[in-house]
DNA sequence: AGTGTAAATTTTTTT
DNA sequence: AATTTACACT
């Protein structure tokens, strides 16, 4: 059999990654070294070489979209369809796989549902008044946090030492405890736990691990990097018995550390794996010298590394251009002008990418992309099963599908609006809570003994019947059906088109997009039934992005949701100290290496050109803030960048008059040379910027902001400041 | 019980 | 700035 199309376009070391033979494989992946195109042509060797069954073969990624690529290339390449024997997913997906599959054993009931993040933080605001806690002391936020972080870590309330009764510990435990309790109760399960469940029912069950154990002959992990604790775990309970696993990850690329991700699961794959072959692909494909130049040198600045430098056959190609804006709105101008110009030099829109460190920033620039008439797309950010609306919907069908899901019950029991007050839902917490039970089982229990007053007995009792009623009215009709009842019975439908505004508008086109994907819908199992397979969907896909998919767009994204992909022209905008690196960052110089990471990942997606800008001054939540060029660019060999400012002659923009500054104070700064946002070094204090200003001539005064010692006003006379 | 308005709180990244 | 929460009013 002829199999040379499965190495040839190969190099050296991509060819020795596709075909190596040892029973660990750790292939360090730089940026755009045809990282993914290594594994799909594994696989194709291991079944068309080493005849493995597709059967035999698990392939793990982190995103649905790296995993639907992945699955779509291994097809290409072979020529026929997968279907469902080769497991390929994301480690959440392929874990809820398998919890169905066992869900006895696991401990769950068979129809348990998923809870996602914002599920699970009104799960526990709810916990924290019920132990009445302060929220002010105690941040429901602190409380996931500190939740999810011990899932990760694989440890549950039972395994955590209080230290002798220290506050915040047992506090904590108590919640953990209490939240641990009440997802039992309803049989939900959030993300941490898909996967720690997935890791226990192995661990627990041996004749269950055996039967996988025997079934995959390998697996192949990608974004070795970002796995956690409980995923590397439940890796090596897999691989115990000699199973080959093929790691590929990028040491240098790993921005996950706040979910728990360990960059030293790849040091430990070696440790833990006689014989790994370590494989290192540093050549790269997509980029310019140029960007690779200024790649290298900023992540050099790394210390906890593997080591690995990118090197590229092509040229140098144009420098990476800089551009210093007065502010954010003329940041967007400088980019949409950019963008059109691109435009009309024949690139797509869609081989565009803007780039930025967090969500906020994201509106000022669809602003200005609006106007200019270009259109554009967004990844991430509000995902579509997020929106309220479509939660609210997706409610009615839970409690359809689990009457005990308290979540859900809680999300629309009253919405939209029946009767049923805040009272009368208190009450129903009151005995589900005593009576150790669900809100549904409370709801039942107390019409039946005629807790209630008339009135809200009568809204409660219609609340029941309505869901009995859908429930009946949705059995054996289609899943976009069984939608359009429930938002249409339930009154949800009318309640938005009654809202005004374009937002209500919004949302009743929302409510219609979800029947179209409900009918589109197509279950990747049949066995399982439409309207669980379609829950589960909704709970653990990102919901690809809705409508104008294939009008050529601007694509927008965070740099986190970048990873993965290339664009031949990458904008990065808000390249500021405080933004990025953000400034929760800065102070753990752990963190500062991740946010220099994903520095390094946004850098490697462009391909030819690449620009960054950075505002001087720059409105966020409200508050205007002065920051300096963020200190990645200047890790930038100073050779490779090109500074430009278009606009450099128009005048500074309105921050004096926003301030109160009047013209002749404006005068006498600017004969001093100080302006609002200007950083500048005092002998004592070190470097600040100027914030505000009063005064004129001996009595002229400057408000600094020093980044050590916090803002203070000077007397200008005296404090002899240097401009910087 | 429901509705509207004022006050308070929150702003990193996501499966 | 925008969203959530608290509170007063109908």
């Amino acid at each position: 059999m002829d199999v040379s199309y499965i190495l040839d376009e190969l190099n050296d070391a991509q060819r020795d990654a596709v075909t190596a033979d040892s029973p660990g494989t750790l292939v360090l992946a730089g940026a755009g070294s045809g990282k993914t195109r290594v594994l799909v042509h594994r696989i194709a060797w291991k079944i068309k070489v080493e005849g493995l069954s597709t059967h035999s073969i698990m392939a793990v990624t982190f995103t649905n979209k790296a995993a639907k690529e992945m699955r779509g290339r291994i097809e290409s390449l072979l020529g026929s369809s997968l279907n469902h024997g080769m497991w390929v997913g994301t480690f959440h997906g392929l874990a809820h796989r398998l919890l169905k599959a066992h869900a006895q054993e696991a401990g769950l009931p068979n129809n348990f549902q998923i809870l996602d993040s914002d599920d699970q933080l009104r799960q526990l605001k709810r916990i924290h008044r019920e132990l009445a806690l302060d929220d002010s002391r105690w941040p429901p936020r602190q409380s996931q946090y500190f939740i999810n972080g011990h899932k990760d870590e694989g440890r549950r309330a039972a395994h955590i030492d209080d230290f002798g009764g220290d506050l915040y510990l047992t506090t904590m435990l108590k919640v953990y405890r209490r939240y641990e309790e009440i997802c039992r109760q309803q049989g939900v399960i959030d993300f941490a736990e898909l996967l720690l469940r997935a890791l226990e029912l192995w661990r627990d069950n041996p004749a269950i691990l055996d039967h996988y154990q025997q079934r995959f002959k390998h697996v192949l992990v990608d974004e070795f990097q970002d796995t956690n604790a409980v995923q590397y775990a439940w890796l090596r309970l897999l691989a115990s018995k000699g199973m080959a696993m093929t790691a590929v990850g990028d040491d240098d690329q790993s921005i996950y550390g706040w979910r728990g991700a360990r960059i030293e699961n790849i040091q430990q794959f070696s440790k833990d794996i006689e014989n790994t072959h370590v494989v290192r692909l540093e050549q790269n494909y997509r980029s310019t010298a140029t960007i690779l130049k200024a790649a290298n040198a900023l992540i050099a600045n790394n210390s906890q590394r593997l080591g690995k430098e990118l090197w590229t056959e092509d040229g140098d190609g144009d420098k990476i251009s800089l551009f210093a804006a007065f502010n954010e709105q003329d940041e967007a101008r400088f980019l949409t002008d950019r963008i059109a110009e691109l435009v009309r030099d024949d690139y797509r829109r869609s081989d565009i990418g803007v780039l930025y460190r967090s969500n906020a920033q994201s509106r000022i620039l669809e602003e200005y992309l609006i106007r200019a008439g270009l259109p554009y797309r967004i990844y991430g950010g509000q995902r579509f099963y997020d929106r309220l609306e479509i939660k609210n919907a997706l409610a009615y069908m839970r409690i359809v599908e689990l009457r005990d899901d308290d979540t859900a019950i809680e999300r629309v029991i009253n919405t939209p609006t029946r009767g049923i007050g805040t009272r009368t839902v208190e009450i129903l917490r009151e005995y589900a809570r005593e009576h150790q039970t669900s809100l549904w089982r409370a709801a039942l229990a107390i019409i039946e003994n005629g807790l209630l007053p008339a009135r809200a007995g009568n809204a409660l009792r219609g609340f029941l019947a309505l869901v009995e009623d859908l429930a009946e009215q949705c059995r054996d009709k289609p899943l976009d059906e069984q939608i359009n009842i429930a938002i249409d019975r339930s009154g949800l439908l009318a309640f938005h088109e009654k809202e005004k505004g374009e937002k209500g508008q919004a949302r009743v086109e929302n409510l219609h997009e979800l029947i179209t994907a409900a009918a589109a819908f197509e279950p990747e199992d049949e066995d399982i039934e439409p309207l669980r397979a379609f829950l589960d969907r909704a709970a653990l896909d990102a919901g690809d992005q809705q409508a104008d998919e294939h009008e050529d767009s601007v694509q927008l994204m965070t740099l986190h949701s970048a990873k993965g992909l290339e664009f031949p022209a990458v904008f990065i905008v808000g390249v500021e100290e405080n933004l990025f690196p953000h400034k929760m960052s800065m102070e753990d110089p752990e963190r500062l290496e991740e946010e220099r990471r994903l520095a390094y990942v946004g850098i490697t997606r462009a391909e030819q050109k690449l620009f960054l800008s950075y505002a001087e001054s720059r409105r966020l939540h409200g508050q205007e803030s002065f920051n300096s060029l963020s200190r990645f660019v200047r890790e930038i060999p100073n050779e490779l960048i090109d500074e430009v400012r278009i606009n450099n002659t128009v005048s500074r923009p309105s921050s004096y008059a926003q301030s109160g500054v009047t013209t002749s104070q404006q005068a006498s700064a600017a004969a001093m040379g100080i302006a609002l946002g200007q950083r500048v070094l005092h002998s004592i204090f070190g470097a600040g910027v100027v914030l505000s200003f009063e005064g004129q001539g001996a009595s002229a005064r400057v408000q600094v902001n020093f980044e050590d010692e916090g803002s203070k006003w000077l007397v200008l006379q005296y404090a002899n400041l240097q401009l910087l």
